[in-house]
Parts: C-alpha cells; sequence; structure tokens
DNA sequence: ATTTTCATTACGGTTTCCCGTAAGGAATAC
DNA sequence: GTATTCCTTACGGGAAACCGTAATGAAAAT
C-alpha cells in the first residue's frame, strides 16, 4: 500500500473520513492540510528532504476566509504539483460535477482518479486507492463516468471560454473586440467574436446573450 | 441534552462526523438520511408513533441520482416539517454562503441554526447544539454573521427576483411584459420592466444585462 | 501553380435594448 | 378638496446587438 500519503482538503469533517479511510487501508504516514499552501509547503518540503508522499488526495474548491493565500484551489495547487513532483499520484475528492472541469483534470493535469462526494464516496475512496496502487488503473466515480461521454465540451475552445468568460464579467460584444486586443488573443475583430458568440448561443440552444451566460454559469464554465 | 435527533445528509463522510458529534455529545437516538425522502418518512413515523424527533440537522443541496424523489433540498424538506412538526429544532448544515438564502431559512422557515460546512464545522456544530439545548438560543457561524448585515437583500423583492429569473431563461426584455402577463405578475408594462432591470443593474453595479445576471448567478438568485 | 477550403474581417440593415422625459393614476399628506 | 408623492405607463432618440452577405487572406489539396 501507498506508504507515504497527504489530504489537501477543507472540511474538517471530510478530512477525518479520508483519514480514517487511509488508516484502513494501512497507510502509515498520513498528512492533511485545510489551505493548499499548507499542502504546497509540506510537499515541497517532502521532496526537499527526498522522502516524497506517495499519494495525493485533493479537493478542488477551498472556501476563502481571512487567510491571504497563494494557491486558492484545488486545480492551483495540482498544476504547482506537476511542476515540481510529476510522479505524484493524484487523486481528486471533490463536489464538482462539471464535465468541462473534471475532463480538463485527467488530459491536461494527467490525474489518476476523481471521486465525487456524495453518498458513496469513502467506499469509492477505497476502490480508487486500492486500485491505483495494485494496478496502476485510473479511477472515476461510476456516476460521473457516462459525462465523460459527453462531447460538448471538445467542441469548445479556449477562445469560447475566454469569450464567455469576459462577457460574464460585464464586457459588452461591441467592446470585445478591444479587450481582446488588450488581452493579445485573436483573433478579435467585432465580426468573428458576433458569430462566436452566435455558435455559441446555438451550440447551448440560447435565445440570446443573457440566456446564454445563464447557461453557461450553470455549467461551470466562467 | 436532545434525546432524539435525525441527521439529513447525502455525503457519507459528513454523515459520519456528524453522528460522531452528536454521539459525543450525548445524544442516545440517532437516526440519519441519505435522502429528502427518507427523512420525513422517519419524522413523520416519529410523529405518529408520539415519539417525535428533537432535533433535525439538515444539509441544503442533495445530489441528484438515479432515484425519483419528492423532496429534492433540505428547504423542500424544512419546509415539509414547519408543516406536521412545527417546534422541531432544525440546525441547517451546509455549504450554502449565499446570504439570501440563509437569510430567508432564519426568517420564513424559524430555523434554529446554521452552521457552515468548513475548516470548523465540527466545532461549530457542538456549539450550536449545546446552545441550543441549553439557552434555546440562535446559532450562525461567525463567518456568516456580518453577511446578515448586508442589506441588499432586503431591497430586492419577488418581482426583481422574477424578473431575473426569466432573464436568465432566456426570455428578451422585449418581450418580458407579454411573459409577466401569462403569469400573472403585475406591473408588468414594458417600461416599469425597463426601470426595474436598470435599478437592478444600478444595485449590483453591473454594465449590462449579462453581466447582471451573472452577478444574480453567483448570488444564487435565479 | 492553381484551386478549394476555411477562418477572419468588413459592412449595412433590422431589431432589441437603453435612457431620459413626461403623462396618467392611486395613495397619502396637508 | 387640493397638493404631494410615488408608482406605473408611454414614447422617442440613440446605442448596442443581431443577421445576412461578401471580401480578404492563409493554409491545404490537387
Amino acid at each position: 500500500m501507498f506508504k507515504k500519503v497527504i489530504i489537501a482538503e477543507d472540511f474538517d469533517s471530510i478530512n477525518l473520513a479520508v483519514m480514517q479511510v487511509l488508516s484502513e487501508l494501512g497507510v502509515t504516514e498520513i498528512h492533511h492540510a485545510k489551505y493548499c499552501d499548507d499542502a504546497q509547503l509540506k510537499i515541497k518540503k517532502a521532496v526537499l528532504d527526498n522522502e516524497p508522499f506517495d499519494l495525493l488526495i485533493s479537493d478542488l474548491s477551498f472556501r476563502a476566509d481571512h487567510r491571504k493565500v497563494q494557491l486558492i484551489s484545488g486545480d492551483d495547487l495540482i498544476k504547482w504539483v506537476r511542476e515540481v513532483q510529476p510522479d505524484l499520484k493524484i487523486i481528486v475528492h471533490s463536489v464538482e460535477d462539471k464535465t468541462f472541469h473534471i475532463k480538463s483534470l485527467f488530459e491536461n493535469q494527467n490525474i489518476d482518479g476523481f471521486v465525487i462526494k456524495g453518498r458513496r464516496s469513502i467506499q469509492e475512496l477505497k476502490t480508487a486507492i486500492k486500485n491505483l496502487f495494485q494496478t496502476n488503473e485510473k479511477f472515476i466515480s461510476p456516476e460521473m463516468e457516462h459525462l465523460l461521454q459527453d462531447k460538448t465540451i471538445n467542441e469548445i475552445d479556449n477562445f469560447d471560454i475566454e469569450l464567455i468568460k469576459q462577457l460574464s464579467l460585464g464586457v459588452p460584444q461591441d467592446k470585445m473586440d478591444i479587450k481582446f486586443k488588450e488581452l493579445g488573443i485573436t483573433p478579435s475583430s467585432k465580426s468573428t467574436i458576433e458569430k462566436r458568440i452566435s455558435k455559441l448561443k446555438d451550440y447551448f440552444k440560447a435565445n440570446n446573450t443573457v440566456h446564454l451566460i445563464s447557461i453557461a454559469k450553470d455549467l461551470g464554465i466562467a
């Protein structure tokens, strides 16, 4: 079994439960952090000490509070991990159910598992860890598996996402060309932007731009 | 201490932690349900058996799955409880941080406490339960307290909310008068609707309607 | 080298949205 | 009973968004 594991999770109750799972599986050295920054510190130190972690179990969203932090989300943490310790196994444990987001984690960050917080997460977590250790097999919660088949996500690219994001921040379509030039994004003509928005409206069956942004927000884009 | 307590919570890990808290506090009869419908059933039976629950600790959002359910959210459950057992003490335990929502629970459903899921929820839950039992005092997570001071919420009414909702569903401003007439909402003139939207944009410092809906979605209105 | 394809850009006409001004009407104040 | 206030409604000009068509240019195919 994995020897040295770290949990990044802000909810104390879930932290407790996950530690219990690890302990039952026979993990001997269990660390945990309630902030991504703390997890970062521990992972960094472990690497320097030549006693790196074998597995990271990380949440994605961390509630912001009084404390100033560098890494505000699990995504930030994972991205950083991939730079300093690319071979660290990572299982994401989150409530996140946005296809777009999960898919990107597997494809861009090469995570090793995704367990959705829910009615069976304890059991699923156990399975995920065991399978990963024994056969190096990636795990995804059964409930989520079918979502990855969804093709919607493949057909909208970073340009579209940036567009949606800027719209949702209040940049009017009319001024979007200027904004995009500022951001150094091409193409940036009014015409292209108009066409893309129109394409997105088709895609998401939105009646108008307001509707589009509402849908995009529900999907977790923006 | 409370004798008979029920937990409505879908995450198994949190369920576990809350049960542990109750047990430490000396609660003798602890029940739990992963679906609102199950909680409803148990509460109903307890009332009929003349052995009603003393306290309900309920989550707000329950993940939808294969199972068909009547009550889809904690809000539904609480609303129902207030009809059949108005004196049941209720502590809400949720990640919800939308002022609007929490405020409405205290004002309209007369809940007895709100503990936000977070880094200190176990401790807060203990305090909430103890205080409630000993002094009948309402509890709200310190982190959330200041939010209730926020006046924003008081100044937007049901008309505004319906307006935002319809906009986010894709009804164009121009056709909103027709929609409102259909829904039997007055006033309904184009002009008034225009003015209200404009007021809302002022209020939320939105550049345009798209921006407004984006903000409203973030606040959990709509 | 030429053609085809495709993405980008440009532009004009129409609709929708935005904003100020003002008229009508009901409730409250004087 | 008249005045004041506040909400609702109406309208008109200007801005933004929408939609179709077409020109431009670069990459790919032949």
